[in-house]
DNA sequence: AATGCGGGGAA
DNA sequence: TTCCCAGCATT
């Protein structure tokens, strides 16, 4: 992999386009694990568009977890018809059922950690990291196809982020690049899936309008602005 | 390491 | 058409 020098000026500029681009979504006005693990759980493959909508009308019909681990599974279901994958909202449902039993009557308890979100249904090494960063503003990595690809473009270009062998060390990279503060983290991990969405898309890398092109190992090097050239003779002329 | 799982949008 | 999308569980 490329050496990670670059990382605070990376961070830095990256944090800055975001405060001034990211998309004002649902989810990222809200703490609450429950709201945040419904988020994660419906963008699984899945994009953003097509979630908006799902999102608030399941949060109108189940307000809290206690309401979804009380559902009926079919009316989980139900509020899931059409985003496919059902095995997420089975999952939801479980996982509700599970965080409200261990709890007391009155509180659900959600594992604040990435290790031990883990345990739960349906939660995997991404969204274990996304809900300890963007629930509990834990200091916590994450990797989701746009991360990996991100990282991949900016310090090792050599990586396939499709490769399962890369991916490992992709999440090495995330881990290093980590900002100090687990409230930093927040903003860092938006960011990084934000410009990942945004600009450094799958298709094409819009290096012409990213934030961090000058510390990017693939981006192509700026044009340079000079003076109209002079005329000049090659050498092999004359 | 591969595969199944949904459905829709964009190139 | 193909590829992709805030992946995960199972084999």
């Amino acid at each position: 992999m490329r050496s990670l020098t670059h990382a605070p000026v990376f961070r830095r500029k990256l944090h800055a386009w975001f405060r001034a681009n990211g998309r004002d979504l649902p989810w990222r006005k809200t703490r609450d694990p429950y709201a945040v693990l419904v988020s994660e759980l419906m963008l699984q493959q899945t994009q953003v568009s097509r979630v908006v909508d799902y999102y608030a009308r399941f949060l109108d019909r189940f307000p809290t977890v206690h309401d979804v681990a009380r559902a009926r599974p079919a009316h989980v279901r139900e509020a899931w018809a059409g985003l496919g994958y059902y095995a997420r909202a089975r999952n939801l449902h479980a996982l509700a059922r599970t965080v409200t039993d261990r709890g007391r009557a009155a509180g659900a308890t959600f594992p604040r950690t990435a290790a031990d979100l883990r345990e739960l249904p349906g939660v995997g090494a991404y969204t274990a990291g996304a809900v300890a960063s963007f629930a509990f503003e834990q200091r916590a990595a994450l990797v989701d196809t746009n991360v990996a690809r991100v990282l991949a473009r900016v310090f090792a270009p050599r990586l396939d982020p499709k490769r399962a062998r890369d991916q490992r060390t992709l999440w090495t990279i995330a881990e290093a690049i980590l900002p100090r503060t687990g409230r930093a983290t927040w903003t860092h991990n938006q960011s990084l899936m934000e410009l990942g969405a945004l600009i450094c898309t799958a298709r094409v890398a819009r290096c012409a309008a990213c934030p961090v092109r000058s510390v990017c190992a693939s981006a192509p090097a700026a044009p340079v602005h000079r003076a109209p050239a002079r005329p000049r003779r090659s050498p092999a002329a004359g």
